[in-house]
DNA sequence: AGTTTATACTCAACTTGTTGACTATGTCAA
DNA sequence: TTGACATAGTCAACAAGTTGAGTATAAACT
């Protein structure tokens, strides 16, 4: 669904191949938006035949041909109108919650181990971010554009700093006791 | 993937129905794992045909009959591989921040009550895990099993928590003259 | 000279998740 | 008595995402 609209948005600044987008996806979006090469090519195949974009094929010297996708009329009052439709709250789907669900039938050093290397994981990302974070901050006076970007990536920055502090809670509730913990946890 | 090793966890405690499973879901998980019951049913006839749970024929009186599922050895066995497995964090893809991200092409009024709503909702779940939180406090030693569940809950909150703080940055942001917000962002 | 990296795109098979319709029976309330 | 709700399940079509292989060219490094 969003797919098709995230990939108009980034139309509507400017003409795209399918190449650029992937790489638009990796380092604009990818804390809020996955897709791998071979969906965002089949994506622009559909959006052509209903006629939401419009490619033009480009050659190239010392590199390969490109199409190069516009966004069309059609395609700029679809995103217009999906704009002012309702969200829903992406489902999530965690596997590490399952296996703390589990807690009981998984022997205490794995799970201690599929949290630690989770945190760090988590961590590593965070890093990421704030750094793209910083190199926002320094700019002066930047574009709504911009601005926008940036709040999106502080979206990412919450959600791995939450990650971390709740590794850190269920680490330091099973390193305890069970059965003492209780109260140290609600606490917080 | 999962969805198989999560039904797997609830029938190492016990023999679960189809339907009992789709009421675990809701009440147990939801916060980090939805299935349908479509989803549920099609995922359980699967695992019977590989052989990790086994299904026996209960008839009811006043009620329609139903099939009770068990777990089987191989069952156990693929249940405690899988906890020893790396997870790798799951993608995530919000519609929401798509719209964010496109915040310079879509009026102000639309964006705020798409977050203003959105807000609402992560409000009022996380209001009603609250009320499951303190369901849980007030238990006095609670067993491993309510703890592990516990701490899942955690996580929902923290996460609902953080969306609800995410969106109320973005919206003092927006409120704000756009070259003017930007200090104050980067302050929190 | 051979390998990796970047550019640029395609196809097919598969798994997972969603939507909607459908069959049944029994209880409870308006 | 009609309609909603809970119980208990099935089927089919579709949409979205994953995995893996493949085609090509050119630059850069080893």
């Amino acid at each position: 669904m969003a797919l098709s609209h995230t990939i108009l948005t980034f139309l509507s600044e400017c003409a795209h191949s399918g190449y650029d987008l992937g790489k638009r996806f990796e380092d604009a979006v990818s804390c809020f938006w996955k897709a791998s090469h071979q969906q965002i090519y089949r994506e622009l195949s559909k959006m052509e035949g209903i006629g939401w974009i419009e490619a033009e094929a480009i050659a190239q010297q010392g590199k390969p041909d490109k199409k190069l996708y516009r966004i069309t009329e059609t395609g700029r009052n679809e995103l217009e109108h999906w704009f002012e439709l309702p969200c829903i709250p992406t489902p999530t789907r965690e596997d590490l919650l399952v296996k703390v669900l589990a807690g009981s039938y998984i022997s205490r050093s794995v799970l201690i181990q599929q949290l630690t290397d989770r945190r760090s994981l988590h961590q590593a990302q965070l890093n990421c971010y704030r750094e793209k974070e910083n190199a926002f901050l320094e700019v002066e006076n930047p574009e709504e554009h911009l601005i926008f970007r940036y709040l999106t990536l502080r979206r990412g920055i919450r959600y791995e700093s939450e990650w971390i502090d709740w590794c850190d809670e269920v680490l330091t509730a099973i390193k305890t006791k069970p059965t003492t913990l209780i109260k140290p946890i609600h606490l917080s």
